[in-house]
DNA sequence: TATTGTTATACTCTATAACTATA
DNA sequence: TATAGTTATAGAGTATAACAATA
């Protein structure tokens, strides 16, 4: 699908592709970029870590998993959240390898308070589109397929045992 | 605009927009995640420049204003860059001061093969997608919002003299 | 042995403050 | 003096490899 062969001569595997994914690709750096310099008391990751440890303390594996990171990476940002306050770490009774991650009064303060700032701060940017609804809407469709992709490597993770 | 006051008792300046914002914080730093991991061999700071500057030798002062670093992170980015072999630095004959980022040959084929790859990533996730052009489109709308924001700022940094 | 998480180490991106060279 | 860019230094996020504790 979408194969485009424009007869132009070009040896990539698809022309138009590679142009439209360089305008998404600086969209999202931008978008990034942006959320970046939002004021809030987190840095996008620690914000990140704390939003999904916040839905119930999980695990570290687990946690590592959903954010796409490296073991190591989230015990350094986890131990930058536990020294601010922000997190508690607590072992699993039944398995004393374990560790759980959890929100601490002060980290659900400061996802309240980022939230409120990141809420104004996009509040700003959809007043200056025509159609809010369609881009929050796009931007949900983005993140289904993600779903989706991940869903299938876990499968393929776990079916070739 | 977008007033909404449930009569819930919240305290915030606004309810639902927290919890939209936070929705959407939380897909835009999914797809930077997911962005990073994408095997180019530029990391996508090093694209980010490399594209900025290969539309036309920019000096340094304007770069780090678009990019919206400050001035010491573009000349450590480019310093790499430079080392690379992607990029060189070209004086300006007229202000001696001034100094052009420029792509080399190497720096343009690794635009290109970056773009290939990101193109092949794209294509996988917007097949997972119903209306892949909707979300195009919505990613172009919020560019353009954040091109109005930019120039909004731009006239307040030069307008108060 | 296998698994969970941490330590050791290194590289990139980011910033602020101080500096050099030029205007 | 003012401006353009760099150097010095520091903090956060990331990774791989090696490790300790537990199962």
């Amino acid at each position: 699908m979408i194969e485009e062969r424009t007869g132009s001569g070009e040896t990539g595997p698809d022309e138009g592709a590679a142009e439209r994914a360089a305008r998404v690709v600086m969209i999202v750096l931008r978008l990034f970029r942006a959320l970046e310099r939002v004021d809030t008391d987190l840095t996008p990751q620690q914000y990140r870590i704390l939003k999904l440890a916040g839905a119930g303390g999980e695990r570290s594996a687990r946690l590592a998993e959903r954010l796409a990171v490296a073991k190591p990476t989230l015990t350094a940002t986890a131990d930058a959240l536990v020294a601010a306050g922000y997190a508690r770490r607590e072992t699993e009774p039944g398995d004393r390898r374990v560790v759980r991650l959890c929100l601490t009064d002060a980290g659900h303060s400061a996802l309240a308070r980022a939230d409120a700032v990141y809420g104004q701060w996009l509040d700003e940017l959809l007043a200056e589109t025509s159609d809010p609804d369609q881009v929050l809407h796009a931007l949900d469709v983005l993140n289904q397929a993600m779903d989706v992709r991940r869903a299938r490597r876990s499968v393929a993770a776990a079916g070739p045992a």
